[in-house]
DNA sequence: TAGTTGATATGCATGTATGCATAATCATTA
DNA sequence: TAATGATTATGCATACATGCATATCAACTA
């Protein structure tokens, strides 16, 4: 696309129906209108309107355009906003991204009190296993485990050294001896029957930070701590998890004692260049104090 | 914004860090360049430049703009693949929204299942109390509790018939009597001992499709049904709760028998004009399929 | 049927933006 | 310090986009 200004034009020709219509509202005459969706229809080779006896409307390849189109002036309003300064109003979107499993035990209980708090703010919660960008801006803020936050992002550590133990489900445990009897398992001994649920770094982002756990005894590998959990509780082995998921699973039995060498932090992360809108402030303040008052 | 090309200069501008460069790369003179730059910083009376010896950096304004600019960026990308018809691969982005219920009970385990069968798409969900606006294309698909959706929109109806019955949590019935003696309860009669948890259809876009309960009994009232749920749970009140999600709390107990006239479906939704998009059209078949399997 | 209104397409004149050439500035290197 | 190379700002000629005027067309009305 050569010429960004013809969304312009494309955009009120569509909501108006006529060439006139549109460059009246656009304060340019008519012909320049016409002249201009020529010119874009020529450049993308595609019809996007159709020239009825009623006006102009939209065909198929026209309507696909707009939707798309429609995102793009958002935008451009939204650009519009933060230069002339109106995003000091504790009003408007946030769009928080974080993992399944940070989002149901930490992120949800803590926007469902913020929305009551700032009805004016509305929140959507991003969930994705692919790390989200923010500096591409398909967020505002990222709830992330890990160790060491990227340098242009800046943010609260909300809560400090997850640990990681080994899990596994009751039903699981019994299947292969009763587990009444014993509260400690040797999990390094070559020997141990039990076979593991492993953590997939590859295909995901989400580095792994838990402790080793022997990889020939592996029967399957997730990209995300939630299939694994499910597939703990589906009796297929037992995985190291993070205490704070581990231990909020009735039908789960922790099995290992705790290693303090493998932890991770949780952050709540912002732009560098977003944290003075007064929105984001609200809620990054409000999350840290929640997240302190809770204890994970 | 008058010229919205202009975008297009700014941000090859604060990637090079040079009006030549820049000019270089769109294919144009570096005197455009310049001047388009300075046309840009005259209209929105702001410096997103300064001019040091190394070239020109982003000021603290020029940093904020190009956050936005950028996304503008990526969806002038998308509506080019979009015409050029790139999106026949089973590759790329979706965003479904809905709200947090459905969320957890129904859209979060399919979705996992989904992203093993294509790694090559990547699923955002979208968790908003607000209904996402589809048209306005800040989501690709949504599920949602509705009876009728609007004729824009396309798309499965995933669950029929979700009916409602009346919860409390089994502390809060034995603290008002002893909850083992009987099974239904007289809700109607104005004697009735019991608070009710209520739906707050001002605050929120989503409507309530349930059976009437006593207004005058209610202690408080929520947008969101998982906040209605927590309420009943910490012993509020009772309500009038989809038993899609009543049955799933062990600590509630259905109280009422089910009104068959108060029902409501759940639907996949997609904006007419999007669905030919083979990755949303996969998702959808996907999501109709395994929907129909599962027994809500 | 003719007249009226409103919309669109096109020729022509004009104004604006662009490219080119040039001079000035600055960093790098001999 | 001088010389080279690269970048930027500005004058000037030109090319291109816009506005205006006009002819055509379609729909509605008397």
């Amino acid at each position: 696309m050569k010429n960004w200004s013809d969304i312009q034009y494309f955009l009120v020709v569509a909501e108006e129906g006529s060439m006139s219509a549109g460059g009246r509202r656009l304060g340019v005459n008519q012909s320049t209108v016409s002249r201009r969706i020529s010119a874009l229809e020529d450049e993308l080779k595609v019809h996007l309107f159709e020239h009825l006896s009623k006006g102009y409307v939209l065909t198929q390849t026209g309507e696909q355009f707009l939707i798309f189109a429609k995102s793009i002036e958002i935008e451009m309003t939204k650009i519009d906003q933060v230069i002339t300064g109106a995003d000091t109003q504790l009003a408007g979107n946030i769009r928080v991204t974080t993992v399944e499993s940070l989002a149901n035990i930490i992120l949800i209980p803590i926007v469902a009190k913020f929305i009551k708090l700032h009805p004016e703010i509305s929140v959507d919660i991003i969930i994705s296993e692919n790390l989200i960008s923010l500096t591409q801006r398909q967020a505002d803020l990222a709830l992330r485990a890990t160790n060491s936050p990227p340098e242009n992002l800046v943010g609260r550590r909300v809560i400090k050294g997850v640990t990681f133990a080994a899990y596994g489900s009751k039903e699981y445990l019994n299947s292969m001896g009763n587990i009444e009897k014993q509260d400690k398992f040797d999990l390094n001994d070559p020997k141990s029957p039990f076979n593991w649920v492993g953590w997939d770094d590859e295909g995901s982002v989400v580095k792994y930070y838990g402790p080793s756990y022997p990889k020939d005894k592996v029967r399957c590998n997730f990209n995300t701590v939630t299939t694994m959990i499910e597939a703990v509780k589906a009796g297929i082995g037992i995985a190291q998890l993070p205490c704070l998921l581990g231990d909020a699973e009735p039908q789960l039995k922790r099995i290992s004692s705790i290693d303090k060498n493998h932890m991770f932090d949780v952050w709540m992360l912002i732009h560098n260049n977003l944290r003075h809108i007064a929105r984001f402030r609200a809620f990054l303040d409000f999350f840290a104090e929640e997240s302190l008052n809770k204890r994970f």
